[in-house]
DNA sequence: CGCCGGCGTCAAGAAGGCGTCAACGACGCG
DNA sequence: CGCGTCGTTGACGCCTTCTTGACGCCGGCG
């Protein structure tokens, strides 16, 4: 479900797109101001903004550069002027794209998938390495080196390794990491995580019988510990 | 000093684009046909390729497809044609932006500025070639070589291989890889994998029961490690 | 002090994934 | 039409992984 965040002042465009978007199963969210949308581009964290120019309180340029103080995420503009000095303000001011009204439903969503692909590519590659003392995690090569050797894990051994690391340092409850390595029916099979998590931590503690990294918050649930 | 391939097959546009890039300080590379598009853009390595669609010799979106095959180097086509199928068609193959004939040249200006600025980001590891112990993928040309021999791959082979390549270090999971090679519906088909990795490997692993580089990882999927 | 529940460890059986071989049919080419 | 290549599908044995049960340890509580 890709965020889109859609700011226009004109209702029927903002119907229009609101329509087609979800419709292809884009989550949207909409702003008919800047003040608005810089909030919900804040708030929402969209994936990609389709933003016009023409809004009542403030240039679209400004907004522009709003969002982009803080984020990278795609913009793609849209404006009623067709005038070439407009489109090179907007391109240079960081806009990804500038399409110009009336525009073609078709394109534009050919644009906003180009600019969400783009997105994806950026937002991928830095997924994070968590190094520990002991091991290294690459979360996007799905790989766990230790002493210098890939350590092999299996699928569900993996999945639970990766949740503790992506909420490394809070505590991830029994139920929480259940759900989410085994599905929601085994909400309550506290016996498999005891199973994995002592393979695990054969498999990535020096000393196993002393966590140092895959701690256990009897009765609540696990930590990752870096 | 950015490298900017201009594929035109058109002396005026071509010259053009050369003096007013050459002007603002791009070091710029051309091509007047698709098969030279290919070769310039593996061998220089641009950092942004403007590329028309229609050339003499094959059509623009085989080019981009050649060209995504293996780089991610923003593209912007150029076209005569503003039938919005055509503008969606080429977005989908991988086009970063899309201008039409006649365009203006500050727009055009401004776009590559707009496609440079993002694409700095991610213009490492690009490249066409990568070596193993034992063989060499070549992704621009589509080959592969071994013992000093090309090796032959049918297509679904080489799509594999590609897919695998591009993300090397990875681990590409099944249903990705399935959905790549194959499409989407056939997420499902694990026995393919199976079936056509052996037979990779039979064709580029020096002890295909012992593979060193097309490894799998059970029940995850695949990774190719260089 | 003894009971109990939660935790860690080990091991064995069940289930499913994987690699391999081979056969079949579709397709393109001479 | 005959040929070879390629993609698809099925069968089979092997091996990894998951699941499950048994058992001992520990700390809290009555």
């Amino acid at each position: 479900m890709t965020r889109v965040l859609v700011v226009d002042d004109e209702p029927q465009i903002l119907r229009a797109l609101r329509i087609n978007l979800s419709a292809r199963g884009y989550e949207v969210t909409t702003a008919v101001d800047g003040a608005s949308a810089l909030r919900a581009a804040a708030e929402r964290a969209p994936e990609v903004v389709v933003l016009d120019l023409g809004l009542p309180d403030m240039d679209g340029t400004e907004v522009l550069a709003g969002i982009r103080g803080w984020s990278k995420v795609p913009v793609i503009v849209l404006s009623a002027r067709t005038d070439s000095a407009d489109k090179v303000d907007a391109l240079d001011a960081g806009a990804d794209d500038y399409v110009t009204k009336p525009f073609g439903m078709d394109e534009l969503l050919a644009r906003l998938r180009a600019a969400v692909r783009r997105g994806a590519a950026a937002t991928e590659e830095d997924l994070p390495v968590v190094e520990t003392a002991s091991f290294t995690v690459d979360l996007a090569a799905k790989t766990v080196v230790r002493d210098g050797a890939e350590v092999h894990l299996t699928p569900t051994e993996w999945g639970m390794l990766e949740v503790l690391v992506r909420h490394r340092g809070k505590l991830v409850g029994q139920k929480a990491l259940l759900q989410e390595v085994w599905g929601p029916a085994y909400a309550t099979e506290t016996h498999y995580l005891r199973v994995y998590l002592a393979q695990l931590r054969r498999k990535l503690e020096p000393e196993p019988a002393r966590p140092r990294h895959l701690l256990t918050e009897a009765g609540m649930g696990y930590r990752f510990q870096v």
